[in-house]
DNA sequence: AAGGACACGTGATAC
DNA sequence: TGTATCACGTGTCCT
């Protein structure tokens, strides 16, 4: 075993192979020199005190001992991610803290109600939680109008020429009405692109679903008007 | 600096500081004893090659930067967790893992409920809440399959052809896949009956859709298996 | 050969 | 006091 090289498992110093001692060389920041360590030494050595070695001893296996513990959890970790290819530490830990955003994202809308759809048109893009993390930044982009038969196929190629990625799409729908919410993963270089380009597609929608459903109607209530409304935050 | 202590920030070397050159000691590990590091080494010291010395500074700046990494995901991880107050870096990590499995846990009731479209094919009748209210029943019908043009025109004959009174039709796509959600009101007396003939309509959809999606599917795809559970509750 | 990733032992420090 | 955690520089392997 590695660990053991220049600290023995046993106190009883069984000799078990070829002996290498390294890591002898100390580099002096005052001098900017590398020394013998031993020249810098005074009286501390002394040589072999048994308290002094047991001391060491136990300091060096509560610290790998530490390092399985945390090592153990990195690989349970590593376990619970939908990534499966081999990581860098470093990078374990941004995926996780990818996942936990992503799951939290995931988990919220249960808790924070249903999106009802009102009586007005409405194209909708927000930006939520931009922490800074990862340079990526998640989108909300919301439509409501009325339901007419081809909405959902405007929609579908809609999404297809959407930047970013789709992570979650949402529909209800009340009466006549519907309202439809999507998540998007988006850059946060192209943050202001994808923006506009999420507004333009979904107000494109909303220009098509409006021509059919005021023809429609007019036919039955020539009175009403259409009420268009367009946010951002 | 407390990095700075043992190998100085420039390789001039001026003097900015006391200075006590420490780690002196070499554990080894064959006899049991502390020996001077400097006497099992041999000619390697020679003192001060400035080559050695600017590769074993950048060495350490570079696995310095690495746990700056590390440990700012840990931070940032840290700010994540429901959990406010100081953690151990290996409990801290443990309890990531059981926020992301606790996470998991409440995601997957939350996209069941929310009608998150899965990979499989599925129709699915469940009786929701039969609290004695006056003889009616609250039916919850689900159908999750591929999204193909023709589906919503299927959708729409067999809603008509639904026994009972459709409260609410919810709809939500991910991916090219769609899920499709009823509420029904049914008597509690045609309950079975119901139950059957809104299972029938569901699965004639599913038919359909796959027949045609499996066409599409055998020239992109033609090794890819179809699965279909059908759930009752 | 130049550099990244990892495990190691060690000094410092907090309780 | 002993017994944890942490940051550090280093050796070693891998590319």
């Amino acid at each position: 075993m590695y660990s053991n090289k220049y600290l023995s498992g046993n106190l009883s110093g069984i000799a078990d192979g070829p002996m290498s001692v390294k890591q002898t060389l100390v580099l002096d920041g005052e001098k900017g020199e590398l020394v013998k360590a031993s020249e810098t030494m005074g009286k501390k050595i002394a040589g072999s005190e048994p308290k002094t070695m047991a001391a060491l001893k136990s300091h060096s296996d509560a610290e790998r001992r530490r390092r399985e513990r945390i090592n153990a959890h990195l690989a349970t970790l590593r376990g619970l991610l939908p990534i499966s290819g081999k990581m860098d530490k470093a990078t374990l830990l941004a995926e996780v803290i990818s996942e936990v955003k992503q799951l939290k994202e995931t988990a919220r809308p249960a808790s924070e109600g249903l999106h009802v759809p009102m009586d007005t048109d409405e194209v909708q893009v927000e930006k939520l939680e931009d922490k800074a993390d990862g340079g990526s930044v998640l989108l909300r982009a919301s439509l409501c109008c009325d339901y007419t038969p081809d909405l959902l196929f405007n929609v579908k190629q809609a999404i297809s020429d959407l930047p970013g990625q789709l992570l979650k799409s949402e529909m209800s729908t009340l009466g006549g009405r519907v309202k439809i919410v999507f998540l998007i993963t988006s850059s946060s270089a192209a943050e202001e692109l994808h923006f506009s380009s999420i507004r333009a597609a979904l107000s494109n929608i909303l220009d098509k679903v409006s021509a059919s459903a005021e023809y429609a109607q007019q036919i039955i209530f020539p009175q009403k008007r259409r009420r268009v409304s367009y946010v951002d935050s």
